[in-house]
DNA sequence: GTCATTTAATAACTTTTTCTTATTTAAAAC
DNA sequence: GTTTTAAATAAGAAAAAGTTATTAAATGAC
């Protein structure tokens, strides 16, 4: 009985078919065959019932491929463990990224990190906030990068990174472009292009001014792409909000159409989350590191800047 | 990382010598050498320390032998589970046998069980009462084969499997050699040789007649050996109890030599033990069956017979 | 029912891995 | 310093795992 064989077992169990199974782990379909044959053999079941098409684990085989899958958990936790204790920022780490966040943010970092860093191997995902939380909790993601604070239930890590201010995109045919800084207060919401709901970013505008969403426009667009709404405004015209790291990558063309809230400086706070009994927390580490080296240094700050709150809370 | 290169990592850990585990798996002493390079290589970490003659674990090698050892224990479960699935009668079982019946009943019965369940890998130790109980707990032993009854803590299975007679063993030199049937009331217990004090067939024998043992003897000879003490009732004289299974096999020019006792049939009751929670049933199951078919049918009843308690309580 | 399609099993062969023997190196014992 | 013992290394042999090509069997369309 080798790791080998009983991963090729519990991929047949999942995905049902011997060829699906070869396609997955990148070898030749006979080589799933074979390794499958020689584990029967040797354990002396039938793990697989091959009468019909599809195959199927037999009673004995789903019996045993539960307990394989455990054994197969711990031998992977053994390889973390291992490199747990060579202290290298080494290794996989899943993390889940808001989508407000992300398209700026990861290009900002991703290739310092990847010098600084080469032999960790970072899977990103963009997923809302509540997704990400589960993730967290279920494994599926080692942690997350997320705007708080959030009330959770969870045993987990809040880490600050930066603070990042909201600014308006204002379109050059709007009659607020003339003004460098606008009053919320006076702004006509009907004008004002919005992300989807559940977004958190979208929840903290609702919170900076006391917009309804989808009130009372005749053009609905559901999104949660921040540059789709700005070549919007751009095109069709109107106002949009954008965070600050958006701002960054504007051509200085459109520079012009970046104005401030009037007002104290709004921020949302932007933390990693992970467990706190996360044994990846050297690979977390180095991510939170690289991230404040790479993000402007006047975001790093917490003066002089109105925490806006998210309206998270888990169910 | 492979089974087997934790197996021999965990070994290398134990045995402390490259060579000495090699010899213990039957391979050369580089193929050793050259897995634990690839695992080491593949971790990231060094689990040895050869500066030294003696190969020591490193700190890291510790903590990571210890889950590993964890992991292996795990995979050999698994394939004792495969093999309960199968309902084959298959495996390794190792059990510990009292050594006043471990010489008799073991030709008895090894022969016939390796006929009928050939894939059944038996091996039996000789152990005293104490250490089989010991055994039995901490998974030494799969089960256990001993006089009972017994007080036992343990959530422990009993199955009786025989009864058996107590005789005396008289020599042609003494003076009740010419009795049929001897009254144990009667006799000179200074001529009675004895096994090893602790031996649970010894413990029986005292609670037979009030003998008090080594107690004006000038030889004393201290062994669980009873067929030595019967070449001592030959060449010296004097009286030795034996078991009724050991008379099975004495030549027909000593059996005048073995006398009844006196009053109902003494017996002690031979049982195997094993935990409750034992998987390996099926394969004590096919012992415990084979046993009863190799036993003479008359030791199988308990009518007319009185069963010599042990001495034996738990500590 | 026949035929086309899909997938698993088998066969023959290749590559890779693992192990072996022989030898070198290094540490401990004398 | 010499001998002894054990680990590392090198080179080749054996075993294991994988490959392609082909056959067999089952499903679905007609």
């Amino acid at each position: 009985m080798t790791l080998k064989q009983l991963n090729y077992a519990l991929a047949l169990g999942r995905l049902g078919s011997y060829i699906n199974v070869a396609k997955s782990m990148g070898v030749s379909q006979p080589a799933v065959t074979l390794q499958i044959q020689a584990l029967e053999e040797e354990l002396g079941i039938i793990l697989f019932d091959r009468s019909t098409k599809s195959v199927e684990p037999t009673l004995n085989g789903i019996a045993f491929l539960e307990k394989a899958q455990a054994l197969l958990t711990e031998s992977k936790q053994l390889e973390d463990f291992a490199i747990q204790l060579s202290e290298e920022v080494r290794g996989e780490l899943c993390l889940g990224i808001i989508p407000s966040l992300s398209p700026f943010l990861v290009p900002l970092f991703i290739d310092e990190l990847n010098k600084k860093y080469p032999k960790m191997k970072l899977k990103i995902q963009e997923a809302i906030t509540e997704d990400i939380l589960e993730g967290i909790k279920t494994g599926t993601y080692h942690g997350g990068i997320l705007s708080t604070p959030i009330i959770s239930k969870g045993n987990l890590e809040v880490k600050p990174l930066f603070y990042e201010r909201f600014y308006l995109y204002v379109s050059d045919k709007h009659q607020l472009y003339s003004q460098e800084e606008i009053d919320i207060s006076s702004m006509d919401y009907s004008d004002v292009w919005l992300l989807k709901e559940g977004n958190c970013f979208m929840d903290q505008v609702t919170n900076i001014c006391s917009i309804q969403p989808n009130q009372n426009e005749n053009f609905v667009y559901e999104s949660n792409n921040i540059d789709a709404l700005r070549r919007i405004v751009e095109y069709k015209g109107g106002i949009t909000f954008l965070p600050e790291l958006s701002t960054l990558m504007i051509p200085s063309e459109q520079e012009e159409m970046i104005k401030d809230i009037k007002g104290k400086k709004k921020v949302r706070e932007i933390s990693m989350l992970s467990l706190k009994t996360e044994v990846r927390r050297n690979l977390i580490n180095a991510v939170c590191e690289v991230i404040k080296e790479c993000v402007p240094s006047q975001m790093l700050g917490r003066e002089d800047k109105e925490i806006v709150k998210t309206n998270f809370v888990e169910k």
